[in-house]
This record gives C-alpha cells, structure tokens and sequence, in this order.
DNA sequence: TTAATAGCCCTG
DNA sequence: AGGGCTATTAAC
C-alpha cells in the first residue's frame, strides 16, 4: 500500500479522469500535490474532475501537449492506497476502464468540479443561563420549546437528527430558545447518530449464537471468511451485534456491514443503534441527499464512525480502520451492479477481507450456491444456527396444492380459500405472495389467441384495470387499453391471469369482511407509503396481505399465520439457470414470514408440480438437501459455481450490428487460443428492450484465471472496433442475469 | 464519453 | 459558398 508522498520537485501528476480510455492522463503541476488528491484539469475542450494516482518527474507525453492543473482540491482528505488497489484490481477484473472505476466509487459531489460541501450540522446544549433556568419561564403552550429544553436537560448535548425525533418543528423551538440566550452550539459530524435510545438490554444468545460468535473471534487479523447459514428468525443480528461489540471495543478500528436494499436497512440500522451506542454510526445509500452521502463518506474515510452500513457502492469506502466485514443476506441478487462497472459486492468484499487479512462473515439463511460450495468444500467457515432463537415458535408446515386437480376459483384454490376463511375467524393474518403487479398479465383475444404485445420490448403489456391502461413492466411504456384486437377485429378481450390488483378485488367480492391491502411497487410508490402500509399490518388494520417479491424480505408480522404463494411455476423451468435457486431462496423467506410468534404457521404453496424436488426440499425447509441437488446439475452443466462464466452483452437498433459485434469477438477469442469455451452470439430471452435488439457471448471457463486471460487480450480489441461506438456493449464477469 | 472538425450532399 | 447532416478522431 502506498503511503501518500510529497511530490517536492516532482511536477509530473498522473491523472485518472472519468473517461471510458485505458490508463492514466499526466498533467504538469505547479505545487506539491499528493497522492489521492483531487484536482480539475483541462482535458480536450472541457474541464474534468481528476485523481491524482501518481507521482513522476518525467513524461512520455509530448511536452506541448502537457497541460497544467487547473485547480487542487487541497483542504480535502487523500484517498488511501487500499482504495487504489482495490479499485485498480476490481477494474482489472470487471474489464473497466480504471479511471471510471475509480471515479464511480465516489459520492456523486466529489465527480463534481465545484468545491465539494458536505452538510453542516450542529449540535447544541445548555449554557450556564440555561442550565440555571427552569422550564416554568417557558409558556406551556410552546410545547416543542419545553420539550427541547427538557431534553437538553436530561441528555446534556443532542445533535440534529436527535432533536428532529423530538419535533419535526424542532427549529424554530430552538430558535426561541437561543433567542432566550440558553443555548450552545458547535458543528458536529452529523449521521453519526443518536444516544436517546441506547439499550444494555443483552438478549441471551444459545448454544449455536454462542458457538458463531467464539468461532469468528478466534480469527481476529486473519483473512477468514464465514458462512453464518441460519434461518428467518434464528438471530443472526444479535451475532452480528456481539462481533462488533468485540471487534470494536477498546479500539479505533472500524467494521463495514453490506446491506442488500435500503427497505431493510432501518431494522438493522436502528437495531445497531440502540445495542452499539458507543460506536458512531453512519448509513451509505442511494437514499441519502448528496450532501449526507458526501458527509457520512467523509466520516467513514476519516475514521470517525466506525461502524459503516451500506449497499453495494459502500464496499469501495475508504476506511483506514477497516477490521471486520459483514454481508447480510450475500445471496441477495441486488449486490450485482448490473450497469457500468459490473462488480459483486459480495465478491468484491471478500477480495478486500483477503487483502486486508482480515475475517468477513457471509449471512442467510438460503445461501447463493457459489458461497455454499465454498462452505462445504472447506474454503469458508461454516456455523449454522438452527434454532429459532425468537420464541419457541415452530417451523411453518409448508403444503402444496396441485392446481391440475382442483377446481379454482379466480386463481384461487378451494383449500387456499379456506385456509384464509380459517384465519379470517381466528382473527389472524394472511398473506398472499403473487409476483405479478398489475390487475392482469396479459390481455387476450379470445378468438385469435393475439395478445396485446409491447412494441419496443419482447413482452407482454400487462392489464392495469383502475387506471385503465396497459403497462409494459420492462420499459414503463403505457397505452390505452384496446377495445378491438387488431389481429382479428374481435371485440371479446380479455384480461387473462392474476396480477396484485385483481387479486385485491377477487379477495374483496369472495371475503367481503376482509381487510385487505396490496403492497407492490405501484401502491407503494409514495414516499412513505411502504412504511405506513406496514404499520397497519402491525397495529391489525389488516387481514390479508397481497404483495409481490417487496413482502418477502424482512418484515416480522407476529400475528400472521398463512402464506399462500400463487403462480411460481414459470420460474421452475426457466431458462435462466439461477431462477429455481432463486424461487426457493424466495419461498424460504415467504415461508418465514409465517408464524413467527408463538402461533405455528402455514404455507400453501399452488403449483401444477407438487412433486418438483424444490417443493420437497422446502417442506422439511432443507437448504443442504436441495442445494446439494442444485450443485450436482450445475457440475454436469458445468454452470456456476463449479465453473465460472462470462457474458459480452450488446445492444442495438438492429440485431445486424450486434450480430458482426458478437461474431467478431468470438472469432477473436478463439483465435486467441484461449482455453475457455466460447459460445456462438445468441438472442437473451428478452431479445428487445426499450426499443434496442439485444445480443450475447457466453465464456464458460474451469478457472477464473482462463477467463481473465481471454478477456484481458479480448476487451482492447472490441474498444478498437468500427461498430465499438455504435453499438452499446459490455463485458459481465460473473452475470446473474441472461 | 464528449465535442470539435472533416467530409459530404444539397441548395442557391 | 454555406447550411445541415453524419462519421471520425483526439483527449495528457
């Protein structure tokens, strides 16, 4: 790792710069400059934001041709040496240029070329006037007044984010009371969090919670990853939480913890906050302003907060402390960056554990195949909590009902009907999972079988009933609804399948006593919705729940008892060879939702395939068995995780250009003698989206290595070729998607 | 990627 | 000649 240097007599900078070019730009610099410094040059006609990544005293660049810094950025910190290296390595193993590497991984206001200001924040307690007074002098009717005077009181300093829970009008009441002459103020790193409501509260932890965490303790400083494999509800937060108190505590150092998506974050955030009070904490999400996401970055590259918890991006902050790594939920496809720089969180966690020697500890309860091959071939440590260590509630009993032998009713089965009336008395909860938002999936002609296709995609527009429109769901385009089949002339159209919103109203007519609430990404796409919606589950404003994928994750409701899962079986015979790994990840975390509490729970499970293997295997809730199962296909594949892929995906307005594209790097590559096997240019199963004819190459190798190596000679040639600029193309390493 | 400019057809 | 268009090229 390099330490920052003085460049003294030195006036050569090298320069990375957001440009899609390979290496490094040199500048000439009139004053000392370090590396990791920030700085604007002239590049062509316009102004770039630049790194500074190294230092020279000379140039291979035409000295006329050397232009000078144009500004430094010099008040702000440096980046370190580990985010060079780590960015150069995952630039390198992505196939991405390294200045947009680089450049990417950094809060949007430091891409910026005006100054870059972070938000300031303050934070404010009583001085000795109002330590003196007393709350009588406040009117009573100026209730945020007393209240923040009486907090002020109690917990001596709070912070922005403190006073904010105490009124949303919390300015103005403070305001007064500075006017009053009380009040002290100094600016404060603000994100870093609240004291107000610290708990010591210690759950005890059982057997298999005890044994995790003393297992992981015992490798502190050694590059040791971990499988921590328990189920929905078996307390994997509360060994999170004893690791970080311990890796933590009595030190400087700092632990970075990898969230899939920000709608869990506010569990596990708040759970930190309250159980680790003593470690400054900041969030990293696409949720932040650019001024808190600059900030909590500063404070994260500083050292001042020493518990990160972030998505994908945040795996590339700079944390000079760094000793310990979690990525929860790891199987969670949303850690795969799908444009740009198509990294793995996950992955590339694990390559700054290794190269900072420290432990990471990987967590799910239906871990992604490559992590469990891992896990069972001995490169990772494997702890599994079996236990559910919230209450003495019992696994849900999982049923299939066969839809081939059932008369149905609306895309509802007679025994899933029933089991809803069931918990309808009980005065219990249902839910009702169906991965299709919108009233209907398609819209059919009953006389020709035409069905109402979307123009600019290989799909189907979906029936959206209440605002009357067809949707396309890939690419948002919208459309009247037709009246006439334009195939035949037939008026007899019909909205054919179950979508969310059809689902509501057939549960509304069959069980008018039910409360029932959708929750997909259209009924929750105001800002808060999603929040207040689940409020309501909890409080008991509702009896049956229908949602899409958003429901499965995260969400404890301790009063439901039923699980109905709709329409899965596209998904167990997908092309896609990850979809079944997927689907049973997915039910695993349905099924989980069912009877947390002390109430056992039920999931019913319609299928036209009640034998599929995956259905067995969720019925006695055996990730082993059926990952073992899944791992025996992938080695006959010789698919992931037992060899390693990767995709050229392109995309035009005509699939022609795409087609030559995609030849060309297949010829290329085979004339290269590589030793990875290359596929012939095939159509994905979306062949058109938004408009763009789509194409792609597949690399199938028995080693990374044989991969790098093609791709490495591979990528140059493509950037140098004639359709390189008219097409849209890119190299995935590792794709999830096809 | 961006943006300047080279080249080209067309009109007048 | 000059407008308006696309293709080409350079960027430290």
């Amino acid at each position: 790792m390099t330490e920052p240097r003085q460049a003294h007599r030195l006036h050569i900078l090298k320069v990375a710069l957001d440009v899609p070019l390979d290496g490094v730009f040199d500048y000439l610099s009139e004053a000392p400059v370090q590396i990791g410094q920030r700085v604007v040059v002239p590049f062509g006609p316009r102004r770039q934001v630049g790194i500074v990544v190294d230092l020279a005293d000379a140039s291979d660049v035409a000295p006329a041709k050397l232009k000078s810094i144009i500004q430094y950025f010099d008040q702000e910190p440096v980046l370190d040496g580990e985010f060079f290296s780590l960015l150069k390595f995952c630039a390198d193993y992505y196939q991405y240029p390294y200045g947009q590497a680089l450049l990417s991984a950094l809060p949007a206001r430091l891409r910026q070329t005006e100054p870059a200001r972070a938000r300031q924040q303050f934070c404010y307690w009583l001085n000795s006037a109002g330590q003196a007074a007393d709350i009588s002098a406040i009117p009573v009717r100026q209730a945020v007044q007393r209240r923040i005077f009486a907090a002020l009181r109690a917990h001596g300093r709070l912070n922005e984010a403190e006073l904010a829970e105490l009124s949303p009008g919390w300015r103005k009441g403070l305001a007064a009371l500075r006017e009053r002459g009380w009040i002290e103020e100094e600016q404060v790193y603000a994100g870093l969090g609240s004291t107000l409501h610290a708990s010591s509260v210690q759950p005890e932890l059982n057997e298999e919670q005890v044994l995790a965490v003393q297992s992981i303790l015992q490798y502190r400083d050694t590059f040791r990853p971990w499988l921590l494999h328990g189920i929905t509800g078996s307390g994997k937060t509360e060994v999170y939480i004893r690791l970080l108190q311990a890796v933590l505590e009595g030190n400087q150092d700092q632990a970075l913890v990898l969230v899939p998506e920000i709608n869990l974050t506010p569990q596990l955030e708040a759970r930190f906050r309250t159980r680790l009070p003593q470690f400054p904490l900041v969030t990293l999400h696409s949720n932040l302003s650019e001024s808190e996401r600059l900030q909590n970055w500063r404070l994260a590259q500083t050292g001042a907060a020493r518990i990160v918890i972030g998505t994908r991006l945040s795996v590339f902050t700079p944390l000079p402390g760094l000793k310990f790594m979690i990525v929860d939920e790891e199987h969670d496809t949303s850690y795969k960056q799908q444009d740009g720089m198509r990294y793995h969180a996950r992955d590339v966690a694990l390559v700054r554990a290794q190269r900072r020697n420290i432990p990471i500890v990987l967590g799910s309860a239906t871990p992604a195949l490559e992590t469990w091959h891992n896990a069972r071939n001995g490169r990772y440590g494997l702890l599994t909590l079996q236990q559910r260590a919230v209450s003495q509630s019992q696994l849900p009993q999982v049923n299939c009902v066969d839809v081939s032998r059932v008369q149905m009713q609306e895309g509802l089965s007679p025994q899933l009907l029933k089991a809803l009336k069931v918990r309808l008395e009980r005065g219990e909860q249902s839910l009702l999972f169906i991965n299709r938002r919108g009233y209907a999936p398609v819209l059919l002609c009953n006389a020709c079988h035409w069905i109402a296709p979307c123009m600019r995609c290989s799909s189907r527009l979906v029936v959206h009933l209440r605002q009357g429109f067809l949707r396309c769901h890939h690419c948002g385009h919208e459309q009247n609804i037709v009246r006439q089949c334009p195939s035949c002339g037939n008026a007899d159209l019909h909205p054919t399948g179950n979508g969310t919103q059809r689902l509501e109203e057939t549960l509304t007519r069959l069980l008018p006593e039910a409360r029932v609430l959708r929750v997909d990404r259209d009924s929750t796409r105001r800002k808060h919705a999603l929040s207040e919606m689940l409020s309501a589950v909890h409080v008991g404003e509702v009896d049956i729940l229908v949602g899409t994928q958003m429901l499965a994750k995260g969400h404890d409701f301790p009063n439901l008892t039923l699980v109905g899962v709709l329409d899965t079986d596209s998904a167990l015979f997908s092309p896609d060879f990850r979809a079944a790994e997927r689907l049973f990840a997915q039910l695993m975390q349905v099924a989980g939702r069912a009877g947390r509490a002390d109430k056992p729970g039920e999931v019913l499970i319609q299928t036209s395939f009640p034998e599929h293997q995956l259905f067995n295997a969720l019925r006695v809730q055996d990730f082993a068995a059926y990952a073992a199962s899944l791992l025996q296909e992938r080695e006959v594949a010789q698919f992931p995780p037992c060899e390693f892929l990767a995709l050229i995906k392109a995309e035009a307005n005509e699939y022609g250009p795409v087609q030559r594209f995609l030849q060309f790097a297949a010829d290329s590559a085979r004339a290269l003698g590589t030793d990875a096997l290359v596929y012939d240019p095939v159509r994905p199963q979306m062949e058109r989206l938004k408009g763009m004819e789509r194409g792609q190459l597949l690399f199938q190798a028995a080693t990374r290595q044989t991969l790098q190596i093609v791709l490495r000679q591979l990528t140059p040639q493509l950037r140098a070729h004639p359709l390189s600029n008219k097409i849209r193309w890119a190299v995935d390493v590792d794709p999830q998607e096809f």
